[in-house]
DNA sequence: AATGAATGAGGCTTCATTCAT
DNA sequence: TATGAATGAAGCCTCATTCAT
């Protein structure tokens, strides 16, 4: 029964994703959500409140599958410029992937701004970010690789920005062609921001 | 005649910009910007075609602000350091302006991965940013300021990250005491990238 | 479950029908309908795409209905002399229904002169009026009754104009009492054109 | 000034017709007439008191001005035969012409259904028609052309029936290259209607 | 547990009409 | 006389939500 549910939940959050992502976040209706999970309307209203309650546990669901991927990354790599380099990747992982996540992340900043619940659950993902990036830049302090006077948590803070500017710059440039110059470039930045001596 | 009605054009635009400001891009309502502005709603249709027309209107009209502020500013300074100063702390202008224009700017950019005539207008003001960190950097280049090696116009690229990726995260943090770290970090870190030998 | 929806359409159509002889057509709206029908607004939208489908549903049905009712009299007679009798009545139904239905008709037609969609359904109304015209007049011709050398087709059509000239003229007048000397004057006429030699 | 204001309003008027012809009853707006006579918004209110004003009078206007063409038509003319023709050809005078007008004609008849004040400029139509009508008839009767025991307003009403169901029929099917059948046919039936015996 | 029919609030838009200039 | 800016009522339509089945 439990289970029957939480499956319940995740069709749906999975189908909300692909409606959010194609039609936006405030075009996208319940049906469309609906229709993309095969399910009736009523259905959804059976598993969440409201429209709200959908939105914001994608938002959750989105921003902890973007950090899991990105722990997972660092996690398989020994120095900090493996790790620093896996970071980078996992975020900028392909043109399509990339296109679809970040427009419905986008969508949900905007919202932020203004709702203080989906503030909140991207903060706590601002707060894993800041995690791998302090991790990454302690290993790197202690091997040597990275500028022994870095203020850890201001650096892993502009680390993130960097990749955030970046990517955003990227996605609204419109051209898929340029992913690659944008990754190897917010990499080279990030790389001269931590080895920069004093 | 003519006089009157860009008056009332602006009027219309500016009412929008609170209105968005206030209710967001997607809860906005024609209502609310003829309340804004103390107008009747039919005024609203009077001077702009649609909402749409007013939506893009607004968008150009504040990256067209944006821009002449940041390009004044450095105008007034001599030196690649001074206007480079200058150039952030127009960026960063203080807690309550930056709130009110960078919500708005995030709803656009939310709408502008999918819809074409937004996106085009933000890679317009995307590219007069990019001209003003040319500016600068070739400056600073001349002077010997900044590294001999730089790529001017990736450097560009990679400065207007750094300065959307701060703001974005300061603004997604909610907290209005962070903004001068943010400022004061994002010049640090440009600063770096442009001074770091080859 | 079908059939539930099947109903549902046509107790809206039945509504419409109601409504826009109530209202006229250009004045007809969808409150209209649905307050005819003992709906909600939202209904209506629930079982029919827009306005302009109801509408020209609407056309199609009632123009169904004139035909069968027409088809079904002249089916039930025997010579040519009695269907034609029988055709024209059944035209001619009473001042009343005449009324409604050909004031909704009349609307109808004025549209048609516009619209390529309502202007088809108007035509294939047509093939099927001379098509009962065909059907008397070839008979009639086989029994002698009617002119041996009438062209077939051009007197169903004479016939058809001449039932619509009668029974247009009629509703305009505006005089209820004038409805039989239309509906034997139109008869007479018809007889004449299709009996008189040469 | 009246003389001017005479003019103005037959500008006006002119330019509703035409604005009619093109966007139909009741999708026309004062915009449009105004835009038509070249002239502002305010204009049309100044010398008509409202819309339902200016199309009453527009009514009033065409069915003259038919009226007038087709007496202008019969005058000429000597002989029953050659004032039917000229009547007929004078109805039937061109499908561009003909479309316009009878498009305009139809959407007040439909109107006219409903509203009393069109009702009654269209029976005083009706009345110029048949008395058209009769002129012929009691013509033909006195030349021993036409049948001697024609009832001769039964007969000028069935004759202009036949003409509008024609020229109905024909404006429907939508192709102008019948034009010249339907003007055949309808002289045609009239001939015959008036000329057979008995 | 699931469906989808029904509701009605609320948005965008059009347009006749008014009125200050 | 003439203009056209301004108003606001009213229409169509969408969609979150409810509820009977």
């Amino acid at each position: 029964m439990k289970k029957k549910a939480e499956e319940r939940k995740d069709q749906v959050l999975k189908a909300a994703f692909q409606a959010v992502a194609n039609h936006g976040f405030d075009a996208v209706t319940l049906q469309h959500i609906a229709d993309q999970a095969g399910v009736s309307k009523g259905v959804v209203h059976y598993y969440f409140q409201n429209k709200e309650t959908i939105l914001s546990q994608l938002l959750e669901s989105i921003t902890a599958k973007i950090y899991e991927a990105e722990h997972r990354a660092i996690t398989e790599k020994q120095t900090a410029i493996e790790k620093l380099n896996a970071y980078v990747h996992s975020v900028f992982l392909s043109p399509e992937k990339n296109k679809k996540f970040y427009r419905v992340y986008m969508d949900f900043l905007a919202q932020a701004s203004r709702n203080p619940l989906y503030r909140e659950i991207n903060y706590h993902f601002y707060e894993n970010c800041w995690g791998i990036g302090c991790e990454i830049i302690t290993l790197g302090k202690k091997e040597g690789t990275f500028s022994a006077n870095l203020d850890v948590e201001k650096s892993a803070k502009m680390m993130r920005a960097m990749i955030d500017g970046c990517l955003i710059q990227w996605l609204m440039c419109g051209q898929d062609d340029l992913h690659d110059f944008y990754k190897q470039s917010c990499l080279e930045s990030i790389s001269t921001l931590l080895t920069s001596p004093e």
